[in-house]
DNA sequence: CGACACATGTAACACGTTACATGATTTG
DNA sequence: CAAATCATGTAACGTGTTACATGTGTCG
């Protein structure tokens, strides 16, 4: 969802070509997400498809371009004026990871923790280093490394919240004694009716 | 990956049946992130055409268990150890629409952070109220909310922040003049060689 | 000439979402 | 009985990722 809008973003500015689009897009992202050009010609088909953009014929120099249809211009403008969701969003990873590890027995939860902290730190750092790679007046790409860092800031955060609540969940109940590692057998929790007949 | 991986770490812990597993899954996620239960089912096909799980037959009520295998075991530990990267995570789609949003003439960028804004505080104060509906010995859910937080409010500081820098450049680059909304023709930017032939 | 960047596309595959089909059991 | 819940699955669709095929132009 977020290249279609985005192609669409580029397309307003005017007609553009594959090639083009995909160096448009990276140099606003400041390459942080590397776009696959085939994505870009898969995108501009759907686009077409949808009555989003159109083929716009070539140049001179052999360059396909593709125009934006007035339907893509609302469906621009809706993306900008409803905001991005929760909904919208997929699970968070970590989140999972986290909620799993605190849930599983025999695992390292505080270890995993401190793992993640480390790589997060070390993320952290390089993208302050990229800022200032930035130029000055590329502030797409400021923007979107600052939000890299507040949110990188954030998830240090959390992981350190994380750590003094697992801290503070094994004074209460103490020793988990370490286990044969694996525990297989019955499920503990089985909830439900009979059912017998099936398709 | 972030489904296959949680349905793993339930599978750990003995074996399970689909529905089940959906049951656990949101259990631990707070219902934050409701998951399909067709999703189980075609993830479970997956977990065994991978030879992460396998079919564990049926009990007396006629509920179909699947078994974690040992390769399961490795692939789930080793998820626990290698933290998530950046390059594991989707695009962000607020930072790129806030990308384009600077970029495109004709976009009113203020009014996008503003409603944004107001969402998510919104969210937040969802947030919040769900979490004193949480358990008080559900550490995962606890977790997950706060995670939540943690990252909503990295979100709405961020937006702050780009206020700030877009009223900073707003008075620096005057009267952006409120152009007749688009500007379409021949593209500001073309570099590229000659090409010709295609195909 | 060979390597590399430019440029357009296709195919295969993984994953997620939604909707649908089917049937049993429980509860009001 | 009707509606809701439990339970297992399938099909269709959208999107994203990777790899491949193909060819031109530039530069050392």
């Amino acid at each position: 969802m977020s290249i279609k809008h985005g192609l669409l973003a580029l397309l307003d500015q005017g007609p553009r070509y594959g090639y083009q689009l995909r160096a448009e897009f990276e140099s606003r992202t400041g390459s942080t997400w590397p776009l696959n050009v085939g994505q870009v010609y898969t995108t501009l088909g759907r686009l077409d498809r949808d009555g989003l953009a159109q083929p716009d014929g070539e140049d001179d120099e052999g360059h396909v371009f593709y125009r934006i249809t007035d339907a893509g211009r609302r469906e621009l403008h809706a993306w900008f004026d409803e905001p991005v969701s929760r909904a919208d969003r997929p699970r968070d990873e970590l989140a999972i990871k986290l909620a799993m590890a605190v849930t599983v027995p025999g695992v390292d939860v505080v270890a995993v923790v401190q793992h993640q902290r480390a790589h997060t730190l070390r993320m952290l750092q390089d993208y302050t280093r990229l800022k200032m790679r930035a130029a000055d007046d590329d502030l797409a790409w400021q923007l979107v490394l600052e939000n890299l860092v507040f949110q990188a800031e954030a998830e240090i955060r959390w992981l350190d919240h994380c750590e003094a609540r697992i801290a503070r969940r094994d004074l209460t109940a103490p020793a988990p004694a370490p286990l044969p590692a694996v525990s297989d057998g019955a499920p503990a929790v089985r909830g439900g009716r009979t059912r017998k007949g099936r398709r």
